[in-house]
Order: structure tokens, then sequence, then C-alpha cells
DNA sequence: GGTGCCTACTTACCAACAGTGACTAATGCC
DNA sequence: GGCATTAGTCACTGTTGGTAAGTAGGCACC
């Protein structure tokens, strides 16, 4: 009851801008995107020009773990952004490829690849004086 | 002793992985950049015209707790991105602005969310279907 | 003919990270 | 004098991601 005034007043913006934010789905799209690992898996679907199975990608991308990669991927499944495809072979073989939609965000994310490898040393270098 | 093949194999590929990954400074960068609040906070910047303080910062972007705000200014001021300027009035006002550093990274995540606010209906549509 | 392996996961557990709310400094206003 | 302000920090808590082991089911090898 003390702090009734600066901490309700805080707290009822609070619920206001949340309430907002949650009507904002570009938002929640964007940290979708900017998931961990989304980033990653797009562009290694992006580099191989064909559909690539779950090894490949766990091989590929080297820091990801198997539970990460199998809940990204049916993220970005349930997203429409990859099409995960199962061949009943002798062990069973799983393949996944981009949508155009995922191509579309492909083609939005390369730039920003290309930008941290054109950056990476003016970054170190502030960090490194910092 | 009983799993030396597979598992041991496995371990070692990860291992040299591992290293690969490390000598790689652009997933790191872009790990940085992917990270939860930086798209936010640099958008924020960006369209204001001139610096913002603190508060300004943590009202506008609205779902941000003060300290991640004061983490990921702070990580972000480390790589050169953003300046901190302190001026020490009655209460301390502290100002931050975008560095050209910044404002290119800026230039490169604008499509980012040009893109998400385009394609939003499309992955909701597909996220409905499945 | 039984042991063990392959793929593509799932699950149990654990550590690290992000969020919450309270607390701080110095000072101006009522 | 007490409360509010700004820009944080601190302790606690919950969620998230990593690790490692287990699972299915058929085949190859000894």
């Amino acid at each position: 009851m003390a702090t009734k005034t600066a901490a309700a007043r805080r707290a009822k913006a609070r619920q206001e801008f949340n309430s907002y934010f949650a009507d904002c789905p570009s938002r929640k799209l964007l940290d979708r995107i900017s998931d961990k690992w989304v980033a990653l898996i797009l562009s290694s679907l992006g580099e191989a020009d064909g559909p690539m199975r779950f090894s490949q990608l766990h091989r590929h991308i080297a820091g990801v773990s198997q539970k990460m990669l199998t809940q990204t991927l049916r993220n970005l499944e349930g997203d429409g952004l990859v099409t995960r495809t199962v061949t009943p072979t002798v062990p069973v073989t799983v393949h996944y490829a981009l949508t155009p939609l995922g191509e579309s965000l492909l083609e939005v994310i390369k730039p920003l690849k290309a930008w941290a490898d054109t950056h990476i040393e003016q970054i170190e270098a502030a960090r490194a004086a910092s």
C-alpha cells in the first residue's frame, strides 16, 4: 500500500504494453526468426541445392543438439518454411527442403550473413578496444 | 570400452566440429545479432532521429526487462554498435545512440522486419493449417 | 541366431540464462 | 521530511537449451 503510485502506474503501463505487444504479430515473428538456430538451418538448406537429410543438417551445423534441431525443424515446418518428407527405407530417411516462403526468408537472411562476414573485423576491434 | 566405435567416432567428430565452430567468428556474430532484443533495440534507436534515453527505450520496447535491456545495451556498446553517454544531471541521464556501424547493421535488419510484416499472414495461415 | 548398428528421433535430467520485483544513489517538489 | 525520479543492481525463480541415454525395427556380420 505504500508504493501505490509509481509502481502501480508502471505495472499498469506494462500491462497495456504487453497487450499491445500480443496484438503485434510481427514482433512474435521477429522473435521466431531470431531464434538461435533458424538462420543457420535456413542457410544450410539454402546452400545445398536440394533437400537435406536430418543427419546432414546435424553434421553441417555443427553445434546444434539433436533435440534443438528436431524442435526447430518442427517449428519451421509448422510455420510453412520447410517441408518434411519421410521415406520408409531400410533405416528411415527424412528429407527437409525449403518452401518458397522459406526461400523468400532466406533471401532476406543472406544479407545479414554477408554483413556479419564483412563487419566481423570491426566488431572484434571494438570488442578489443572496450 | 563397450561403446568405443560409433559413440567415440561421434564424440571425436563433434570435437572437431566445435573447434571449427570456434574458428568461425561470423557464426558467433550471427548469434549475437539474432539475440532476442538486439533487433528491437536497434530498430528503436533507428526509428528515433536522435539518441534515446534508457527509460525511453524501456517504454518503447515494451516487453524487455531492465536487466536484459542493460545487458544487451552493454553488449552492443562493447561491440561498437551503440554509444552510451552519461550526463550527470539531477537524476543521472544516459543517452544511447547508434554508431555508423550500428546504422549499417540496421540497414540490413530493416528488410528482415519488412519481411516479417509482409509475410506474417502466410505464416499464420501455415500455423493454422498444420 | 544373437549381438550390435543404422537413422531419426524422444525423454530425463541438469545447468545456464532470462524475467520479476525489490532495492539503491542523489536530488527536486510539495 | 517524505515521496518521486533515473538508471541501474541484486536475489530469487522459472523457462529454456544442452547432454546423454533410450527407442524403433530391420540388416550385416560372426
